[in-house]
DNA sequence: CACTATAGTGGTCAG
DNA sequence: CACTATAGTG
C-alpha cells in the first residue's frame, strides 16, 4: 500500500494498531478520516481481514457514503462488503430481521418528533392532562433523556416514586403509556432504534452473538457524540473479540442536549483495560492564525484531555471581527465581503447558531443574485404534503400505524370527520384493536351513517394499493396512484394556488427519490423506503461539487470545511445562548466547544460578525458582542466596526445617548439591554444593494429558455415582471426583468429561476 | 363537516 | 414575527 507512506507517525500508529482497544484522539483536522479509511484498508489488505467482518460507524449518512467511497478508492478490489453505516441505519437493519424477538412486526414505523408529539397529544387528552402544565414537549424531552440513558419505563417508576413529587410519577406513567402506544402502532421513535437494539442484545445472546462474530473489527467515528445507549451497543458488540477503534475529539463534543455523554470519551480506558491512546495533534487544516485563536478559546473549557494542536502551514490572515448594528447590515457585510473576494461560491460557508438567522442571510444571498445552498432549515420531510405521502406509504407499509391511517383517512376529504373517526376509535378501544382493523369490520361500528360506505371505499383503495405493492409495483408508480386515484392531486390542482404547485413539485421531488431508491437498492422495499426517508440527516444532501455558498448551524458544520468561513451571530444571548449563559458551566462549555468547532472548519480566513440589535420573536433585542469573542488574543483578530453605521449616523444627530458613544459595543460584562430603542427602531432599509455581477461562476447553463423578451416571468422573491433582455453570457443567460414592484433587475436565468406565466 | 378568523405561543442545536 | 391550535360560523 504505498500511500501508507504518506501518513504521519502518529496516523501509521493508528493503522497498524488493529488488535485490541484504541482510543484515537484526533483533533480538528488532523486527517482522521484518512487515518481511519487507511485502517480499513490495512484490515483488509494486510491483515486479510474479511470485509464481511468490518463495521464502520459514522455519524452521518454523508460521511459513511465519503468513507465507503475513500476506502474504495484505497482497495480498488471491492471495500462494498464493509458495513458503514450510522448508528440508527445500523440499528434499523438489525431490527427488521430480529424485532419478532421484541415483539414487534418487522414492517415497524419509524416515529419522528412530529409524530412524537402527536401521539403524546392524544395521551393527554385521554388522561385529560392540563397542557399548561406539562407539555408535550417537555414530556418527551424527558422520556427522550430516559431513553439515552437505558432506563426504562419501569426503572422510571421506581425513581420517581424515591423521588416522590407528583410530577416525575405523572412522567414516569406517561412514559409507560407512550411506550405501549407506540408497541401498539408497531411503531419506534427515533431513541427506541437504538434502546430496543440493545434489548434485543440483551434479551437474544443467540442474535448478539451472530453480529459480535460478524463484526470482528468495529470502528466508530465521532465517538465524543456517543450517548450512553450507542456505548452500551458498542461495548456488546465488542466485548467478544475487543477490537475497537473509537476516534474522537473531546473538545468537539456539542451534541449534550441530545443525551452525548462525554464520559464516553473522558473514561474509554475504564470501559476498555489495556486500551491504547493515540493522539493526532497535527493539524493540516487551517492557518496558524485560525489554528492559534481556536485553542486559545478552547483553552477556558476545564476537564478536557489535555492536547495542543499545532500546524505547519503559514500564519495566514488574521481573523476579521466586525460588529455591526443590525441583523441585516451582518448579513449585508457578509455578503458583500463574499462577493468582494472572487473565487468559486463553494469556498465560502456562513455559520449560524440558529436556524432562525438563516433568513436574512437567505434573502441578501437572493437579492444579490448569490447562488447559495442551505443545509437544513424547515425540512423537507416535515412538509405536510410530503407527510401525508408518507402516511400513505406507512398505511400501505404497516396497517398497525395508527397515527398514518388517521392522518390520511381524510385526506384528501372524503368526507370523514373528527365524529366518525372518534366512533371508530371508541370501538376499537373496546375490542382492543387498531384502528385499521376497526375500519376493516366498519359494519359492526355503530352509529356512522353516511361515513361508513366511505370508509368501505377508504380501506378498499389501501387494499388495493398494497396488492399492487406486493405485485411488484414501483414505489414511484404507487405514489403516482396515490396522487391519482384518491383525487389528492386534484384538490390541489383545485385550489389553484402557487402554494399547491410547490406542493405537487415537492411531491415529485419525493417521487424522484423514490425512482433513485428503486433502481439502487439491492433489495428495494417499501420498509426500506421509508426507512432511508426516516434516517436522512439534513447534511446528507448537501452536494460539494455544487458551486453555491453553504448557510447552515455551527453543528451542521461539523466533520466538514472550507476555505472561507463566516460565523455570524456572535453576541451574547445569542451565541453562547442565553439558556446556555444562565444554565450550568457545562453548558456554557458546550457552546464554546460549538465556537472551537466553527473556528476550526475555516482552512484559509475566517470572519465573525455580530449584530448589535437583532429582531427576535417580533421584538428588537440588543446584545453584546459574544463573550468568545473577547476569548481571542488581540494579535490573531483585527476588529472593525460597520463603517457607515446607521447607529453612529443617529449618533450625530442625537445626544442623549443610551450608551458612552465611544464604547457601543462595550467589552465588560454585564446583562444586555432588551427593548425598543427609540431612535434606531425607526430604521427600515439598509445601504444599497450593490449589483452582484462581473464575477463568474459556474452553472449549468440551461440549454434553452421557456420564455422570451416581454414575456411576463415570476421570481420567488421579486414577484412578477416583464423580461426586458436576454443576453448570452457565455456560461449562462443574463436575464434583465423589469419587476413590477421591485424595478429591474439583471439576473443570472439558472439562479432565478423565473417561471414563464 | 369544512372553512376562516383569531388567539396563543414558541426558545436553540438534530437523527 | 410566524406558525399552529382552536373556536366559531356557514
Amino acid at each position: 500500500m504505498k500511500s501508507f507512506e504518506t501518513l504521519n507517525p502518529m496516523q501509521q500508529q493508528a493503522v497498524l494498531h488493529t488488535e485490541g482497544p484504541l482510543l484515537v484522539l484526533a483533533g480538528a483536522g488532523s486527517g482522521k478520516t484518512r487515518a481511519l479509511t487507511h485502517r480499513v484498508a490495512y484490515l483488509i489488505e494486510e491483515k486479510n481481514v474479511s470485509p464481511w467482518n468490518i463495521l464502520a460507524i459514522t455519524f452521518t449518512n454523508k460521511a459513511a457514503g465519503e468513507m465507503r467511497e475513500r476506502v474504495n478508492g484505497l482497495i480498488p478490489q471491492g471495500a462494498d462488503s464493509v458495513w458503514v453505516s450510522t448508528f440508527h441505519s445500523l440499528c434499523v437493519r438489525i431490527l427488521r430481521r430480529f424485532i419478532e424477538n421484541l415483539g414487534y412486526e418487522s414492517s415497524f414505523s419509524i416515529y419522528d418528533t412530529d409524530d412524537q408529539k402527536t401521539l403524546m397529544k392524544q395521551i393527554f387528552k385521554e388522561r385529560e392532562i392540563n397542557g399548561k402544565l406539562y407539555k408535550e414537549r417537555g414530556v418527551l424531552g424527558i422520556i427522550s433523556s430516559a431513553k439515552n440513558e437505558l432506563v426504562t419505563p419501569e426503572e422510571f417508576a421506581l425513581e420517581s416514586k424515591k423521588d416522590g413529587s407528583a410530577r416525575s410519577q405523572q412522567i414516569a406513567e406517561l412514559y409507560k403509556e407512550y411506550q405501549v402506544r407506540l408497541k401498539k402502532n408497531n411503531a419506534l421513535d427515533f431513541d427506541d432504534l437504538l434502546v430496543k437494539t440493545v434489548e434485543l442484545f440483551e434479551s437474544c445472546p443467540e442474535v448478539l452473538d451472530y453480529y459480535q462474530e460478524r463484526f470482528r473489527y468495529i470502528m466508530v467515528d465521532e465517538y465524543q457524540d456517543t450517548n450512553t445507549a450507542q456505548f452500551r451497543l458498542v461495548s456488546l458488540l465488542a466485548s467478544k473479540y475487543r477490537n475497537i477503534c473509537v476516534v474522537g475529539d473531546d473538545d468537539q463534543s456539542i451534541y449534550r442536549f441530545r443525551g452525548a455523554n462525554i464520559k464516553n470519551i473522558l473514561s474509554f480506558e475504564e470501559a476498555f483495560p489495556g486500551a491504547k491512546v493515540i493522539k493526532l495533534e497535527q493539524n493540516y487544516r487551517s492557518t496558524k492564525t485560525i489554528l492559534s485563536a481556536a485553542n486559545e478559546v478552547i483553552r477556558n473549557n476545564e476537564g478536557r484531555k489535555d492536547k495542543t494542536l499545532w500546524t505547519e502551514n503559514e500564519m495566514g490572515e488574521k481573523i476579521r471581527v466586525k460588529l455591526f448594528d443590525t441583523a441585516y447590515d451582518e448579513a449585508e457585510g457578509i455578503v458583500s465581503d463574499i462577493m468582494k473576494r472572487g473565487g468559486s461560491w463553494k469556498d465560502s460557508a456562513v455559520l449560524y447558531r440558529t436556524n432562525a438567522q438563516s433568513r436574512i442571510l437567505e434573502e441578501k444571498f437572493v437579492t444579490h443574485n448569490i447562488p447559495y445552498r442551505m443545509v437544513g432549515g424547515v425540512n423537507f420531510y416535515q412538509r405536510k404534503e410530503i407527510k401525508d405521502i408518507l402516511a400513505y406509504l406507512k398505511t400501505i407499509a404497516n396497517g398497525r400505524d395508527d397515527l398514518a391511517v388517521q392522518r390520511i383517512i381524510n385526506v384528501p376529504k372524503r368526507g370523514i370527520g373528527a365524529v366518525s373517526i372518534g366512533k371508530v376509535n371508541m370501538y376499537a378501544a373496546e375490542h382492543g384493536m387498531n384502528f385499521y382493523d376497526a375500519l376493516l369490520r366498519i359494519g359492526a361500528v355503530p352509529g356512522l351513517g353516511k361515513a361508513a360506505p366511505k370508509i368501505d371505499q377508504f380501506t378498499d383503495e389501501i387494499g388495493r394499493f398494497r396488492k399492487n405493492l406486493k405485485d411488484g409495483m414501483a414505489i414511484q408508480n404507487v405514489i403516482t396512484d396515490i396522487l391519482e386515484s384518491t383525487g389528492y392531486k386534484a384538490e390541489l390542482m383545485e385550489e389553484g394556488e402557487v402554494e399547491a404547485e410547490t406542493r405537487l413539485e415537492n411531491i415529485s421531488e419525493l417521487s424522484n427519490k423514490a425512482v433513485a431508491y428503486w433502481e439502487d437498492a439491492e433489495e428495494p422495499t417499501l420498509d426500506g423506503f421509508l426507512e432511508e426517508v426516516a434516517l436522512v440527516a439534513d447534511i446528507d444532501s448537501m452536494d460539494e461539487s455544487e458551486d453555491r455558498v453553504v448557510l447552515m448551524t455551527l453543528h451542521s458544520a461539523k466533520g466538514l470545511e472550507f476555505p472561507y468561513v463566516y460565523m455570524s451571530g456572535l453576541e451574547d444571548g445569542l451565541f453562547p445562548s442565553s439558556m446556555a449563559m444562565s444554565e450550568d458551566p457545562e453548558a456554557l462549555e458546550e457552546e464554546r466547544r460549538l465556537c472551537y468547532v466553527g473556528i476550526t472548519r475555516a482552512e484559509k480566513t475566517l470572519m465573525m460578525t455580530g449584530a448589535r440589535q437583532r429582531m427576535v420573536k417580533g421584538e428588537t433585542r440588543f446584545s453584546r458582542p459574544s463573550r468568545f469573542l473577547a476569548e481571542i488574543p488581540e494579535e490573531y483578530k483585527e476588529e472593525e466596526r460597520q463603517e457607515d453605521s446607521v447607529y453612529q449616523r443617529s449618533r450625530r444627530l442625537s445626544s442623549d445617548d443610551l450608551e458612552d458613544p465611544g464604547l457601543p459595543w462595550a467589552r465588560s460584562s454585564g446583562i444586555s439591554m432588551f427593548g425598543q430603542n427609540p431612535y434606531v427602531s425607526k430604521k427600515s432599509g439598509m445601504p444599497s444593494a450593490q449589483p452582484a455581477f462581473g464575477k463568474a461562476f459556474t452553472v449549468q447553463k440551461a440549454a434553452s429558455l421557456d420564455y422570451a423578451e416581454g414575456d411576463r416571468v415570476h421570481h420567488v422573491k421579486f414577484g412578477d415582471g416583464t423580461v426586458k433582455q436576454i443576453a448570452d453570457g457565455g456560461k449562462d443567460y443574463e436575464v434583465t426583468v423589469e419587476f413590477d414592484s421591485m424595478g429591474v433587475r439583471k439576473m443570472f436565468a439558472s439562479f432565478a429561476r423565473l417561471q414563464k406565466l
